[in-house]
DNA sequence: ATCTATTAATAATC
DNA sequence: TGATTATTAATAGAT
């Protein structure tokens, strides 16, 4: 369709290439209009040219995300999804494994307060027989006692660091998943698989109280 | 170009619309590919007829994921990547929560060790009390040893869960970490500012030998 | 699907 | 570049 018949072949000449783009281009571009309006369809048109530089045709009733989404439905492949559902991934990995813990957790409770109720922390054999011998070394009843709270004051401290520590934890852990649930239907759609909430209550609430 | 010409508008019968989109589908397929061959173009086009089949063509020299990072940068609209960074943020929340948390540990222990060294545990005076008044209501200085090491047996049950709940989350964090190092640059990028490990030692390693 | 009259696109030229 | 035009290519309607 022009003066001469054109073999489809790379066009050698630089400025005629540079031209021949140009016109064809357009014509690309209107025919992509054209059976948009003619036929319902939706197009998605993106032509780079030698120069780097793009032009774009997309459907008015759409939009190039759409497209895509559609096309990756349709076809299968899959575009950016593989990259993000990656870092989504990571996150309920996290999230999950936080879960499983939660659980492991109440059960433990459970297994403790069964042992409690069988009090089986009374003074053991091997430790009477400790103090036997402390006593016979001539330490007092006092100093023994004193080291046995020794010892208390010492698993207190560290028992509320790691209190203190797990609860931060739960804190970041509450406050991303708060902004996943606001930010994305897809994380929505996770979340509601987990458990409700993940709260670790103290232990031994009253460890003073206790002596 | 054709027996008639025909205005560019919705074509209202069925079938005319369905030949018509066959027929210009196959032309814009055609003149795509003839301007990828003639003027170095590259081309990614994507239809969907009314019925929802999807047609597309590529320029055989790329990839549609090619171009359509070459189109993100060229027109800076950003297309999965919004996407895939607000997960990877929400990782990074995470991630640096947990390390700073890891920053307080740190401080605790050592304002622990300082606390330690100063051996501010021995019994105090109101323990003295108690202790006196419950020997003179008829109990032994064995009872009391008694309730001390119950005590102690409480906390360290405590403790241990506490400890293995903490070192899961430790755990389940540094294995999505380490997901993270393998599969993205830019995660890498994050991490480096990162402190290198966070992991808790026992804070009490030998708490049966202490007594 | 195939055919063909007609319109539309465009290669060469200016 | 932009406009013109001879020619080819695309296709609307018919078969």
């Amino acid at each position: 369709m022009g003066r001469g018949k054109i073999e489809i072949k790379r066009i050698e000449n630089s400025s005629n290439r540079q031209v021949t783009y140009s016109k064809r281009r357009n014509g690309i571009m209107k025919k992509a209009k054209e059976i948009t309006i003619l036929c319902d369809a939706k197009v998605s048109l993106i032509i780079f040219g030698s120069s780097g530089k793009m032009h774009e045709y997309c459907s008015p009733s759409t939009n190039l995300v759409d497209i895509l989404d559609q096309y990756q439905k349709t076809s299968g492949k899959k575009l950016w999804d593989a990259k993000h559902e990656a870092s989504l991934f990571l996150f309920f990995n996290l999230s999950n494994e936080i879960d499983r813990i939660k659980k492991e957790n109440d059960n433990m409770q459970i297994e403790l307060r069964h042992l409690k109720g069988e009090d089986i922390t009374s003074l053991p054999y091997k430790e009477l027989m400790a103090i036997e011998d402390a006593l016979e070394n001539g330490l007092t009843y006092m100093d023994v006692l004193d080291k046995t709270w020794k010892n208390t004051k010492f698993l207190e401290e560290d028992y509320k660091q790691l209190s203190f520590i797990l609860n931060q934890q739960q804190v970041a852990y509450e406050s991303a998943r708060e902004q996943m649930d606001h930010g994305y239907q897809r994380a929505r759609d996770y979340n509601s698989q987990m458990s409700s909430t993940f709260q670790v209550q103290p232990m031994q609430p009253n460890l003073q109280e206790r002596m």
